[in-house]
Parts: C-alpha cells; sequence; structure tokens
DNA sequence: TATTCGTGGAC
DNA sequence: TGTCCAAGAAT
C-alpha cells in the first residue's frame, strides 16, 4: 500500500492518517461514481427523511434492483408521512406484495402512524429516536441519522461488513467477527460528510467490492486491502456454515364461484409467515404430504374438489415448500373472514409470490385454452 | 444467542 | 436444476 503509507509516515500519526486517507478516498470516488438512486438528494438539495426512511426500510436484505419500482410506487401513492399513516393496513400490504418480508409493511405503516400522529410527521434526528421505532434496528437508525441528518454515526450492514473484513482481513468467520467488524468500522467514520460516507461505503459494496467477483482493479482502497494482497478478497468474509432447509408440504384450495368463475381468497393471521397478506384457502403446513381425504378436513367447503396435476414450489429463508393444489366450484356463499375475488382482478388482489404461483398454476390447468390469453 | 421472518438474480 | 445471499429486525 505504498501510497497510503507514504502519507500515513509524513503525518506521524499513523492511524488518523490512513483512517483520513481512506475515508478521503472514498469519498472523492463517491463523487465519482455515486448511483442514481430514486431517494437520494441530489448534491446540496435537503434530503427527505420520509423518503430515506423508507427505502432503508424496502433495502433491508434487499436489494436495489427490486426496490427501486416498489419505492417509485410508495411515494407516488403515499407523498408524505401523513399519507401513508392514513392508508388502510391492507393498503400497504397490497402494495408491499412481492417485495417480502411482510412484517416490514406492518412496521413501516405502524411507524408512520407514529411519526404522523405524535410527532407532526417529524422524524427524530437521532439515533437513540430512530431506535425506538418499530421496524428501525440498529443499522436502520444508523443510516438514516447519517444520510438524513447527516450524524456522524456507525451504520454496519452486510456491505461495510463484507469490505471491512477483507480491508482488514479479518478471517474469523461470521456473525462472531461482528463486534470486531463494527470497532474496524467505527475508525474509518470521517468528521464530515457521515451521510455521504456511509452510502458510499454501500455503493463500493454493491458494485466494487461485491460477495463473488469483487472488481479490486477499480477499488479505491485496493492499495490498502489486506484481502486484495494476499489475493483472498473471494474468499473473505467467512460465514459460519448455514443448516439445510427441511421440505415441508400443504393444499390448496382453489374453490370458483359458479358463473362468473371468482376466486375464494382470504387473510392470513397478522403473526408468523406472510402475516397479514391475502392467501388462496389451504392446509396448515407441515413435514409430511398430504392425501386429499386428509387435506378435505381443512376445506372452505364440501364439494366435488379435484386434485390438479403438478405442484407449486416455492423456497423461503428457511424451508421448501410444495403445496398441491385441488380446485372444485361452488354455489355456496362466501364464509366470514374471506371473500371472492374476480379472475380479472387477481393481478392487483396483493397476492404474495407465494399465492401469485399457486393462481398461475390453477389458471394454467382451469382456463381451456381455446380461451386462454395469447 | 439463535431462530424466524421473502424474494429473485447470479452463478 | 440447486445454492447463495442482499442496505436486518423482532423475538
Amino acid at each position: 500500500m505504498p501510497r497510503f503509507r507514504a502519507h500515513v509516515m509524513c503525518l506521524g500519526k499513523p492511524m488518523v492518517g490512513l483512517r483520513m486517507d481512506l475515508a478521503a478516498a472514498l469519498l472523492a470516488w463517491y463523487d465519482r461514481h455515486a448511483r442514481r438512486l430514486p431517494w437520494r438528494a441530489r448534491p446540496g438539495a435537503a434530503r427527505d427523511p420520509y423518503r430515506v426512511w423508507l427505502s432503508e426500510i424496502m433495502l433491508q436484505q434487499t436489494r436495489v434492483a427490486a426496490v427501486i419500482p416498489y419505492f417509485e410506487k410508495f411515494v407516488a401513492r403515499w407523498p408524505t408521512v401523513h399519507d401513508l399513516a392514513r392508508a388502510r393496513q391492507a393498503e400497504v400490504l397490497a402494495a408491499w406484495a412481492g417485495l417480502g418480508y411482510y412484517a416490514r409493511a406492518r412496521n413501516l405503516h405502524r411507524c408512520a402512524q407514529t411519526v404522523s400522529e405524535t410527532r407532526g410527521g417529524a422524524f427524530p434526528d437521532d439515533e437513540t429516536g430512530l431506535a425506538e421505532l418499530p421496524g428501525i434496528g440498529a443499522y436502520t437508525a444508523a443510516a438514516i441519522a447519517a444520510i438524513a441528518f447527516d450524524r456522524r454515526t456507525v451504520a454496519v450492514d452486510g456491505n461495510v461488513e463484507r469490505v471491512l473484513a477483507r480491508l482488514h482481513g479479518v478471517r474469523e468467520p461470521l456473525p462472531k467477527s461482528k463486534p470486531t467488524l463494527r470497532a474496524l468500522a467505527a475508525d474509518l467514520v470521517p468528521e464530515l460528510r457521515a451521510g455521504d460516507y456511509a452510502q458510499a461505503v454501500m455503493d463500493l459494496g454493491a458494485t466494487i467490492c461485491t460477495p463473488a467477483k469483487p472488481a479490486c482493479g477499480l477499488c479505491p482502497w485496493n492499495t490498502a486491502c489486506a484481502a486484495h494482497r494476499d489475493g483472498e478478497a473471494e474468499d473473505l468474509p467467512a460465514r459460519a456454515a448455514k443448516k439445510e432447509r427441511p421440505t415441508r408440504h400443504g393444499v390448496a384450495f382453489w374453490l370458483e364461484r359458479a358463473g362468473d368463475r371468482a376466486v375464494l381468497l382470504r387473510r392470513r393471521p397478522q403473526e408468523g409467515l406472510l402475516g397479514g397478506m391475502v392467501e388462496v384457502p389451504g392446509t396448515p403446513w407441515r413435514d409430511e404430504p398430504w392425501s386429499t381425504d386428509e387435506a378435505l378436513e381443512h376445506a372452505p367447503v364440501h364439494g366435488a374438489w379435484r386434485p390438479l396435476r403438478g405442484d407449486v414450489r416455492h423456497t423461503f429463508t428457511h424451508f421448501h415448500l410444495t403445496l398441491s393444489v385441488i380446485a372444485a366450484t361452488a354455489d355456496a356463499d362466501k364464509a366470514d373472514g374471506q371473500w371472492w375475488c374476480d379472475r380479472r382482478d387477481l393481478d392487483d388482489a396483493g397476492l404474495p409470490t407465494l399465492m401469485r404461483k399457486v393462481a398461475k398454476h390453477a389458471l394454467k390447468l382451469l382456463t381451456p385454452p381455446a380461451t386462454r390469453q395469447p
């Protein structure tokens, strides 16, 4: 690391000099290469804490490319935190459908109501106050405080952990190395431009210091990077072995109303997987496959149920799911908590991805080829 | 501290 | 096809 070492020796205060030089180099890189993202203010323009907050919640464990269309949809429909607070939870969940981790949407709505109703629409401007709000944890509080209010915080996310593990050659696997990486990250945060710095590390991690095949040749920190020097950038950070995912099984009941062929839907309970989301009625999910007779005990109505060939496969974070689908036509009225959804409205019904797969599967098998859409 | 929460792109 | 894992939080 010739360039940095020379600078350090001149200063006579090695760690301070190194830190200043690294932060300055990263900010200079950021000034040239910052991605233009919908939630980022133009240089010199005022930051909108609502947009910063909304983007940070959406970006939790979610890639930028997946977030952008959702962010645009949300700010167009709910331009301020007051607008979002006044929305029905069902509307917010439907708009969030497909983005995953639905507790984020429930907490987002609660948070908007708190900020709107008890704070006049003003978000807390420091880390401590932000962290008291639902859905805002240690990382997000630090990130919002830095990006929206230019507080000098230490926002440590997956990008920062990866970049710091490589920069310092930390071989201890995550998550045990978290405290070490946080301390190393804290040493680098500059006094000025804390918000830009936080976003710069994100961009570095997302575009240069990527998990696979990092572009070390383009990295503003490559001359200081221990992993690059030792040829092990792609091997860091190490991670504890993850345990294998079991496969669970369920049966979905595709019920069409006689006449207009509207489809029966219902809402899942607030807690747990897909909490509060719309679903096609079904059995519980368990480790063993279901026989048809067994599944029918959970059917929403009695009728001439017949299995559809094939099944629907979906993978969640911690298990695989295989759903078989059985179908029937009913004259019966809906039960409490359930409703009929016109076939043409299914795309806008707020179905999570698993349930969209169920609908696609059933529609394909139950729609006569002659009338199927081209 | 460990588990439970989605989804889709990259490989 | 399967595996990895991404701007984490809540419990």
